[in-house]
This record gives structure tokens, sequence and C-alpha cells, in this order.
DNA sequence: CGTAATTTCATACTAAAGTATGAAAGTGTT
DNA sequence: AACACTTTCATACTTTAGTATGAAATTACG
């Protein structure tokens, strides 16, 4: 992917190149104002500028993207307390099921579930059971 | 986020421009070769073309970044007869946000996210949010 | 033994999720 | 134009989830 990229790139800044000595040939024919080593040495400027630019853009873009990328995985400290009850009940919210059939299947009081469940939101610092799931993986304490 | 990005870029070439001005200065009074009116289509070429160079670059990520969040979505549309809304709020469900969140995000009324909601467990074939993620993860429709 | 943490259950409540049904407007296709 | 599908919104309702609070029994540990 990102070779592909580049090699668009390069192809690119190629065109743009032979544009702009193109023009700096019909500025040269219409006004003959500037001498070779002007033209040289503006082309050359030109080239290294123009890879400067976009090298400066490269990586505001890369560290852009590495920030992003820092900012999810930041939260890594399973380190959370979180019982054998509550990882149970966590493990089988994550098959999808229901409080109650949760309650059915540890033989509990769904009203047990609810508290586990509540409990083990606060310690994973979350809202409600998706935001847990996502959280758990995130942490990796669930396969 | 774009914004801040933006002004940082623009310090920096200020910056850049400002050393190029001063070696270019430097070199004026190292070799008196360069006359006047040398140095200041130097300059300007040199801020153009960085700017072209920044600009291209920054298009082409911009597109870099489109064409990886199209693959993403890409994979969405396959036989399940899943809507693109639909998928926007799987997408959304699977971020662990609540039926309202995906509302506001969306511009919409909470009834159409239930909508789609109710729409997308039945071709799913799930019951609730929960389960439809691990499906969608199953049929390999989400990250 | 005393204390802290866990586990269990309960009531009462609020909030969110989900279903059923209907309806209107837009889109695209034949 | 007719038709199917999508998208949107709504009302009304049921179900599930989640919070707050309290309390009793159990377990673990110094």
């Amino acid at each position: 992917m990102t070779k592909q990229i580049d090699v668009k790139s390069t192809i690119l800044y190629g065109v743009s190149m032979a544009i702009l000595l193109f023009l700096l040939k019909w500025l040269e024919l219409r006004f003959v104002v500037f001498n070779h080593l002007f033209e040289i040495y503006a082309g050359i400027i030109s080239i290294v500028f123009m890879v400067l630019g976009a090298w400066l853009m490269y990586h505001f873009q890369q560290r852009k993207q590495e920030k992003e990328n820092a900012r999810k995985e930041m939260v890594a400290i399973p380190e959370l307390g979180l019982s054998q009850r509550e990882m149970e009940v966590l493990e089988l919210m994550s098959q999808g099921l229901t409080n109650q059939q949760i309650a059915d299947k540890l033989f509990l009081s769904i009203h047990t579930i609810k508290t586990h469940g509540s409990n083990l939101f606060v310690k994973l610092d979350v809202k409600n059971r998706t935001q847990a799931l996502i959280r758990a993986k995130e942490l990796e304490i669930l396969e």
C-alpha cells in the first residue's frame, strides 16, 4: 500500500517537474531575462523544496497517525482487581448471554448477576456490557 | 485536529523558510555570485514548491486514509443484505455507543436507530447488540 | 478472633434496548 | 409509470440492563 503511494507520488512529482521545466523554458523564450545559471538553480531549488515540503508533510501525517494509535493502546493495565465471579460473568457476557441466562447457568439470582455486572463495569471504567467487552478485549483479559 | 496540524505545518514551514533565507544570505556573503534578483526568485520558488510538495503529500495521505477506510467498509456489503445505514449503525454499535449516541452522531432520531438495529438483528439472526457484534466478528464484516 | 473482601440476594428505581406497526419520502430499476 | 427497496420518523409497548442501597453469609488472612 505504502509502496504504491510512493510510486504514485514519484510519478506525479515527475510530471510536476516536467511541467515546471516547460514553464521555465517558456519564460526563457518569452522574456530573455534569466540566464542559464538561474534556470538550473531554480530547478534544483524547486526539486529540493518540493521534496522538503513533501517530506515534512509526510512526517507530520505519520506523527498524527502514531498519536491516534497510541491513544488507543494507552489503557493497557490488567491490574484491575476483577474477582473470580466477576470474571465468570464477564466471560458469559462476552458470549452474548443476557443477565437472566447467566443467572440460570450459574444457578444464581439475576440480582446477583446485575450486582457483579455493575461492579465490573466500575472496575473496567465503562458504562455498559458492550463497552465492557471492548475494554476486555483491549486489555486482553478474554480469549 | 486537522486545523492544529495545519497550524503546526505553517509554523514549521515558516521556520524552515527563515533558515533558508539565512542560508541564502550567508551564501551571498561568502560567495558573491548571486545577484538580488536571483535571491528573490529563489525564495519565491522555494516557498511555492515547498507548499506544492506539502500539498501533494497531504492529499496523497488523505487519499491513502480514505482508501483504508473504504477497504473496511468494502467487505461490509457481502451476501447478508445489510444496507449501508445498517452497516454504519452496526459499526457504531461495535464501538460501544448507545442508540442515542449513534443517533446524535448520524444526525438521526433514536427511533431510526432502533429500527435499523432491529432490522439488522433479524438479518444477522441474533437477539441483541452483543450477539450482533459477536456474529459480525464471526462473519468478518467488521475490522 | 477480628477484619476485609467476596459472594449472594433483595427492593426499588431509572435508563436503555428492543419489538410491532404504520407511514411518508426518496432512490433506483425495469 | 410501477415496483421494490431504503431511509426516515413516530407511537406504544415489553423487556432487559443498569444503579443505588442495604444486608447477610462466606472466605481469606494476619
